[in-house]
DNA sequence: GATCATAGTCGTCTGCCTGACGATAAACAC
DNA sequence: GTGTTTATCGTCAGGCAGACGACTATGATC
């Protein structure tokens, strides 16, 4: 098979971001509004090209600061404030997948905390968090009633893949810290568990197992009592980054 | 951010494979010797260019055919022969990892079961299969004492991922059968285990854990004394992918 | 201020699973 | 027959998870 540079066909490369964040106790994903052709005024995920001289986890870092202005993690930097977890999914290359051209997208999976405001590009309308459950109720209806049109392209499946590779990886890693802010308590923790898997646990099981994990939480010596009821301590993810037995998604 | 097809930067897009077995109570991997400059000489992994119309997945199950001519198992027919495992393992797309021209390589992972012999195209010496413990020793010596270079391009570190994959994912799936043959005993499982995690296992707790998790094996009612000692049942896989609860690792 | 609702935290009990390991079974080599 | 090898069954103790009772500390309401 002799290598021939000048014979390989021409692809696009593009990132293509789902970002997870945990709003009123529901898993939403950011989408922005299609200003082109195809598929021009439906909702998708939020991507680009890759550049010629860009790596792909900086394509992603770069579309993700672009859409959100969030940064995103450096990996080998545990404890770190005001930054998304970031992480390659996938890549999504059917030759059909853009009626335009051969593009093969290389997704990528942003897990954020609750954020102020959809602030994606200063344009109001184009951009919102939109919980998954109703993004992907293929041909279904959203909460107000609406009919909801699918995702463009294969973003419905892309999105899909993110979703499950989120609701796994929450189990055998401390990666549910990613949705909370720097502070947090066992409680609402509990609800991005709950939140991000569909179900609801038992809060005392739940906080004899986090806090029984070596090295999962740190108690910052504060209280807060923003969520109503008796105060709750504070705490900040510790180094821990495996959990080790993991946590357990209920059967069914 | 306008759209426009003719200003994307162009790329070539090719999928690489790690393919593993076991052989001799060793995890190997496949790899093929590089004719051409860079890298000439040296050992890399198989792989090639995505043709223009092909799929992702498609280009790979066809480079896998072409390496070693096996086919590769379609995920949604469960139980089929004479096939490997091959799933999508990851991206790799630095700027410089290809010192011709910018290329993005979709790595996939394949399981295939011992093979009679490696029959890469034909050529003798131009493909083996090689311990990964060798080949991921940086700048060692392999068994026979030769120093081992190291695998072209960042093939190393794709390599260690697909054997990391390889590693966690035999913990809560059923995908160590695909090492074996159609039909196997629990001790050959075993050694699966033993050679992909580096470990020894108690034969007991195996056996108890493999045959007690419904789905996983299924008794074919044949025994076999190929192993020597008592003759043992064989089993060939069952429906089951997921295993629940896991096998553990043992800990360090 | 008493009462209530809400949320957080600590304990108990039971069943399941695992790791360690003894014992027996069925083949082959000599 | 004896020894060696591998397979398979059993036992026992420790750990962890699910179910759930009890108590604590706030704010809201009367």
């Amino acid at each position: 098979m002799p290598y021939d540079p000048s014979a390989y066909p021409p692809f696009a490369v593009t990132v293509d971001l789902v970002v997870l964040t945990v709003r009123r106790h529901a898993l939403c994903a950011l989408t922005v509004r299609r200003g082109e052709q195809p598929f021009q005024g439906r909702w998708a995920l939020p991507g680009g090209f890759v550049r010629a001289d860009e790596d792909l986890a900086q394509a992603a870092a770069r579309e993700l600061s672009e859409e959100t202005g969030l940064t995103a993690h450096d990996p080998s930097v545990p404890a770190q404030d005001n930054g998304a977890h970031l992480e390659q999914l996938a890549t999504y290359g059917d030759p059909k997948r853009d009626p335009r051209m051969r593009v093969v997208s290389v997704a990528h999976l942003a897990l954020a905390p609750d954020l102020p405001a959809p602030r994606p590009g200063g344009d109001a309308n184009s951009a919102r968090w939109a919980p998954v459950e109703e993004l992907l109720a293929q041909g279904g209806y959203g909460r107000d009633g609406e009919p909801v049109a699918p995702l463009a392209f294969d973003h419905a499946q892309i999105l899909a893949d993110g979703v499950e590779r989120a609701r796994s990886k929450i189990e055998y890693s401390s990666l549910a810290t990613a949705f909370c802010p720097p502070e947090f308590t066992v409680g609402e923790l509990r609800r991005v568990y709950e939140a991000v898997w569909g179900v609801a646990l038992d809060p005392r099981n739940f906080h004899r197992k986090v806090t029984g994990t070596p090295g999962f939480l740190v108690p910052t010596g504060g209280t807060t009592t923003r969520q109503g009821g008796r105060p709750a301590q504070l705490f900040r993810a510790g180094g821990a980054t495996l959990l080790n037995p993991p946590m357990l998604r209920p059967e069914v």
